[in-house]
RNA sequence: GUGGUUGUAGCUCAGUUGGUGAGAGCGCCAGAUUGUGGAUCUGGAGGUCGCCGGUUCGAGGCCGGUCUUCCACCCCA
């Protein structure tokens, strides 16, 4: 007895119908990408352990998916590793690739393997599917498409700007409302200066990230809670309170951060980036937003994140500058910047504001009914003509009853069906039915194609 | 990783305190219409009740485990 068939948890097939709506956003993502002079790469799914670990913090680590040794993969293994259950000593020796759980780490990997062959500043792009061994939810998924660009080998802030600006522009054609959240790493890292408690920066972050879920007092008892000192959270009071625009949150926090060279510095990159900004106004709402953290290791500079304004739904973009990716392959002193674009979730919202209407079942345009051996030949040419004339055709395989052939282009959508059984050839025309309206005409069959284009601009 | 939740026909779901052959709607197949789809009518196929084990004279309803779904936390696209 044959046991129900299943895919892993938090992967998902994809049916006709729902490609052809992820094509339209990866088709529209990528245009705009290449719009801007940007590159396609891939790299492989999978990557070498050393390669991925320690660059996504404690919690990524945990979740990238190992892929075990081939052949005798407990032969290194000591039996008292074995027997005492010690993961990680077993697992080190028994597992050294693993599949990628982002493309920025490739990408920084991919561009020190191949510096000779590259022209910097390098601008790239990247969609392909990541994994990561998360706990499945709505809008979280085990394997998931992100499509990244990033510009390395340049500090110019106006990379920053012209990622916003690809942001934008991405969000408006796709008509989906957004609110881009901006930060800088130095910013947070000058708060944990100027309080004190620079090894706390994490848990400092953590809470005020929650300010919108628990308010100014909970992220106080946050703090409290974390073991954060009195006297530490008393310093932290302009930042928790802070609001107004982003040039008077800056100012706010100049006065706050004199102290931290770091602080100082992240605040002039920032104000730098605003005045880009400003230049051109983009249709998004950008705001200065000191919860954004970010957990990803790797990003020292601006850190970006984009969600949907409609929906309370979580970051569908995010990104940020990395100043020292490549200096842990060996390429020190490499600079880039990029943002990524979760395809999955841009579908979930979209499909939550009704963006992506229905589509056609086939891309068909025109059924020729098959009326078996005698009528076949002429049947092929017939729908060989039409292909020829750039119309999509199908001839049914079999010779199956009308009543069945018409069902069939009912359930497909498509629109027109070429009727060419003895009676149509020996006259010498074909009836074209529109299924839409049921009205049928007789065409000779000379001019059988430029009818049927005639149809479809009409 | 922690806590909770879900799982009955292809789909959406009923199934009363465990007790006669497990149901509906939609869909599917066939026919009414042997060269015509969408409407209607008639008939039909299709279920190891997620999986494994336990309790019981008896389990779709109870218990344990496991997988899966969704939710909160954590984290993120």
């Amino acid at each position: 007895m044959a046991q129900k068939p299943s895919i892993p948890k938090g992967t998902r097939d994809f049916s006709p119908a729902e490609m052809l709506r992820r094509n339209y956003i990866f088709d529209t993502i990528r245009k705009i990408f290449s719009l801007y002079g940007y590159l396609p790469i891939e790299t492989p799914a999978m990557e070498n352990l050393s390669t991925l670990l320690g660059k996504y913090g404690e919690e990524g680590d945990r979740l990238i998916f190992r892929i075990l040794n081939s052949g005798n993969f407990l032969a290194d293994v000591s039996p008292s590793a074995l027997s005492a259950a010690d993961t990680s000593a077993v697992t080190r020796h028994i597992s050294e690739k693993g599949l990628r759980y982002d493309l920025t780490v490739p990408f920084a990997r991919y561009v020190v393997q191949h510096r000779d062959e590259i022209t910097f500043p390098f601008r790239r792009y990247q969609i392909q599917p990541v994994w990561r061994a998360d706990k499945p939810q709505r809008g979280r998924y085990r394997e998931f498409f992100q499509c990244d660009v990033d510009v390395i080998g340049s500090d110019s802030l106006l990379n920053e700007d012209e990622l916003v600006r690809i942001t934008d522009r991405i969000f408006g054609e796709l008509g989906i409302n957004i609110i881009i959240k901006i930060n800088n790493r130095k910013i947070l890292a000058g708060i944990a200066e100027i309080a004190g408690a620079g090894e706390r920066l994490t848990d400092i972050t953590v809470a005020i990230d929650k300010i919108e879920k628990i308010g100014r007092e909970g992220v106080r008892q946050e703090l409290a809670a974390k073991g954060i000192a009195p006297g530490v959270i008393a310093r932290l009071e302009p930042i928790i309170d802070l609001s107004g625009s982003t040039e008077q949150k800056l100012a706010v926090l100049k006065k706050a951060m004199a102290e931290s060279a770091s602080g100082m510095q992240g605040i002039r990159e920032m104000e730098e980036l605003t005045g880009y900004l400003a230049v051109e106004p983009v249709k998004a709402t950008v705001e200065l937003d000191l919860s954004l953290a970010r957990g990803l290791n790797y990003y020292t500079g601006t850190i970006i994140e984009v969600s949907a304004a409609d929906l309370p739904f979580s970051s569908i973009c995010g990104g940020g500058r990395y100043d020292d990716l490549t200096g842990i392959f060996g390429m020190p002193g490499v600079s880039g910047v990029g943002v990524s674009f979760g395809a999955d979730r841009i579908y979930d919202v979209m499909m939550q504001l009704n963006l992506l209407p229905e589509q056609t079942g086939s891309s068909t345009e025109v059924l020729v009914i098959n009326f078996g051996s005698a009528e076949l030949p002429a049947l092929m040419k017939v729908a060989g003509e039409l292909r020829e004339a750039g119309i999509a055709t199908e001839l049914y395989p079999d010779p199956a009853k009308l009543r069945k052939q018409f069902a069939y282009a009912d359930s497909c959508m498509i629109p027109l069906v070429v009727i060419a059984g003895s009676n149509e050839l020996a006259a010498g025309q074909a009836t074209v039915k529109n299924m839409k309206t049921g009205e049928q005409t007789a065409v000779p069959f000379h001019e059988l194609t430029s009818f049927i284009r005639r149809l479809k601009t009409s």
